[in-house]
DNA sequence: ACAAAAGTGTTATTTGTACACCCATGC
DNA sequence: GCATGGGTGTACAAATAACACTTTTGT
């Protein structure tokens, strides 16, 4: 067997949405040891031997924060020599969205310290957790103009107006109310689930991601995205 | 420093593509040591202590098929805890789009055979390297609709005909000439370097890729396509 | 009555799609 | 003059962007 001279870790970037505030935020831990003794961090650490690497980062996920039962997806891994004073460490960056409300942070929960910093305003970072944490706020930002990733950072239940709001709050950028409705719409991706109560106007129509026409509408576009061919967006 | 019974790998999948047969190619190599001997494999091996994970992809590629000076980027991160029977190996997959005919293959160069194959005519793999092709596969086709990764792939001179053949093979699907040409030359990123000689039709112009035109379109397009919001192409 | 947010009608413009046609060259 | 790809005109359909308007609630 090669010789191995490599430790291997992984990092979580949760992003979570307030929708009273309208703010995007991402989950940190106070680190207790050296090195970066007392600097926030990425929930993270080292993979196990027999340890598939998804199933290391829901681990220590769980473990550092107490947040479970998310979906994570893999965003990259950094492996730059100079990353970890401590040697060399890689590092496999995962990342997820989350419901901020269904996530409350009980704050110093097993003498590690947990909480939700807004991503405009983050503390300073251990090792290249910055970078990491830009590079998944860019993946967020592509991601969110393809795939419904609202969904996963809202309640269950929600208005066309907090949905709008999330987008513009991820986005950076304001969107006309008119076509950002039709457009959701004509998806056919929600189904409706009620109406808004004891609201000071016009109650809004109550909304639910539906999996299933979701499903459907992927087997449905696929032939026609490709069709399509290139778009060069950027 | 922690414990480390974890080996770190990279692989390259290097996709070609051939003009004159319209062929997507895969480059491999066949091993010659156990495991997996004589199977066929993607270019690859162990990452050094004080070496960029980029830098091994790069060094590895170099040393097992002599294709050099290539634009990689990383595509995923292979960690199952089964994939290698030597122990617990984890790897770095990472590809790259090169030109075929700048790469020709000199076969048995150094005792180390390397081959371009179809990507549909594949032969049996080691490891997981099936795997990570695939997802190389997948992630090209949806690439080269939003990235104008064609111009990679083919000579610096091309025509806008072999343009859409190449796109065609790609994406696995016939385009509109008249489309096509239309949006491509909308986009403003080519630039015209002479026409064709003695073919026995009319001649096509020759175009060139103008990377300066490119990174203009880039910055151009960037508001605007956050502007759109949410296109859920899938 | 008013504020506040929900929700709708409509139009000009741009983009996508499809099909038919003409053009220049070598043999 | 014919086969072979290169290259163009055009028209209909669909998506996008923009703006002004009406509706329903609590206070």
């Amino acid at each position: 067997m090669h010789n191995c001279p490599i430790s291997l870790t992984v990092d979580c970037v949760i992003f979570g949405y307030d929708s009273h505030r309208r703010e995007l935020k991402a989950l940190l831990i106070q680190r207790k040891n050296a090195p970066y003794r007392n600097y926030w961090a990425l929930p993270g650490g080292f993979v196990e031997k027999q340890e598939a690497l998804e199933e290391a980062a829901l681990r220590e996920l769980e473990e550092e924060t107490s947040v479970k039962n998310v979906f994570i997806e893999q965003l990259y891994t950094f492996g730059s020599p100079q990353r970890d004073p401590r040697g060399r460490v890689v590092s496999v960056a995962y990342f997820a969205l989350v419901n901020l409300e269904e996530h409350p942070i009980h704050a110093d929960s097993d003498a590690q310290q947990a909480a939700w910093f807004r991503i405009d305003q983050l503390p300073p970072l251990a090792f290249d957790h910055a970078d990491i944490i830009q590079m998944a706020i860019t993946r967020l930002r592509n991601k969110v103009r393809y795939q419904p990733i609202g969904f996963e950072l809202l309640p269950e239940q929600f208005t066309l107006g907090q949905l709008q709001a999330l987008y513009e709050t991820v986005l950076g950028l304001p969107l006309n109310k008119r076509n950002f409705r039709t457009r959701i719409l004509k998806l056919n991706i929600l189904e409706e689930v009620g109406k808004q109560q004891g609201v000071a106007h016009r109650p809004a129509t109550l909304y639910r991601f539906n999996k299933e026409k979701y499903r459907a509408l992927e087997r449905e576009n696929y032939p026609n995205l490709l069709k399509r061919g290139l778009d060069f967006e950027i």
